[in-house]
DNA sequence: TAATATATTTTGATTAGTCAAAAATCCCTG
DNA sequence: CAGGGATTTTTGACTAATCAAAATATATTA
């Protein structure tokens, strides 16, 4: 079985892999800075990947899982995701402190017991911040979501995914109240400003960056 | 911090005290045999935890946690404890399961998670093995018991605790109602025989051989 | 108490994961 | 298309945890 060093690199790659759609290929810059090693021990992790079959790797060439190596990561994902949740539902914690947790349970837990967390939470399909929860056969149901940054002014839309774990950048989309599965309207894009203004429920309106729109993904309601 | 491989040998140096408590010092090979381990690694790891002034060493002289060492055991076996019982309470698993699972889970589980466990479940004193729970000072509050194999023929007991985690002995006895809390009657014993026989429930007697009564601790109700 | 059995320690080796820094390669820009 | 900067790989070293097997010490018993 593969250690959780291993779980955490092919976790890694499967997510660089999704962020930088570039030929889905991760470079050894940005897997040492991911999992904050440096670059010589990328490299000899990904000849050791590579050795295992889990990922494809030509020197100079940069990493790429194979369909073993993306099975693994989404079985570790799937535990992060189904811990995360279970921490928010049946504990209360907050879903800006689980994240951390769930780094480390994500590896020590049985299949077992997390057949039985899935079933006590009745089988959710994503987690709290909206990321979509693996199944336990390895495929991954994604809705078609959009970027705050894509939507039309006016717009009505239902927050659907954060697509940052940052404690900070949690507890600041909390306090507009901007958790998956509000409702908000996209007041105005200052284009000049690289802003998105936009309101919740009956809070004042707030505007932010680009950067932090782009993390925000959304259903449209009325578009 | 610890890593998991240190927790786990002061945890059982700690268990292992407690069993033989021969002047309560532990033999290299005691430890490799409950470790797992060949005796050369016992041996070494003895001198690295005294380096570390988690346990006292002499060369031949076995080993013997020291206050520090102590402190993190218990603490270990305070997750360990906790954990148990709240895979038993909370996700309704089966009290003979839960022990490889909490032995994992026991080193990944931070100390914010595991207070929330303490709380949710109202601070429990014993685990679902009647394992004293090691408070978070480190202290154990542990009840007089008295092993079955004192008990007096016709003496009402209550089961109060399980002093061993194997999977079949807890079944078995989970098929004679004789689960931590449950009343029985000491029927007779066969000194002869070297066997006990104890009566719970509405359930036929049952007789179990010299040792494996000597593993189930009661309270007297009526002696 | 000497011989023998048992327990312990030592030695040398291995694996996984890591770093620092030198060497090699790649690739973009002028 | 030739440098030069960036990236990647290699090299040598280190730590933690382990084993096998040889060497040593302790304990038992005859």
């Amino acid at each position: 079985m593969p250690s959780s060093t291993v779980e955490n690199y092919l976790k890694r790659i499967y997510l660089e892999q999704q962020a930088e759609p570039a030929g889905e290929i991760v470079s050894m810059k940005s897997l040492a800075g991911a999992m904050g090693v440096t670059p010589g021990t990328a490299t000899s992790m990904a000849r050791s990947l590579a050795d295992s079959r889990l990922v494809a790797y030509e020197p100079y060439g940069g990493v790429k899982l194979t369909a073993r190596g993306r099975t693994l990561a989404l079985r570790v994902l799937r535990r992060h995701r189904l811990i995360e949740s279970f921490l928010v539902d049946a504990l209360g914690l907050d879903w800006s402190e689980v994240h951390d947790e769930a780094e480390s349970l994500e590896h020590a837990i049985s299949d077992k017991l997390l057949d039985r967390i899935d079933e006590f939470l009745g089988f959710p399909s994503v987690d709290p911040h909206g990321d979509p929860i693996p199944t336990a056969a390895g495929e991954v149901r994604q809705a078609a979501l959009t970027a705050l940054t894509e939507v039309e002014e006016g717009a009505e839309v239902r927050i659907a995914r954060v697509l940052d774990q940052d404690e900070k950048f949690l507890r600041f989309v909390d306090r507009h109240m901007l958790r998956p599965g509000t409702r908000a309207r996209v007041l105005a894009h200052d284009h000049a400003a690289e802003a998105v203004t936009l309101q919740s429920g009956k809070l004042p309106a707030v505007t932010m960056g680009r950067t932090a729109a782009a993390k925000i993904m959304v259903e449209l309601i009325r578009g």
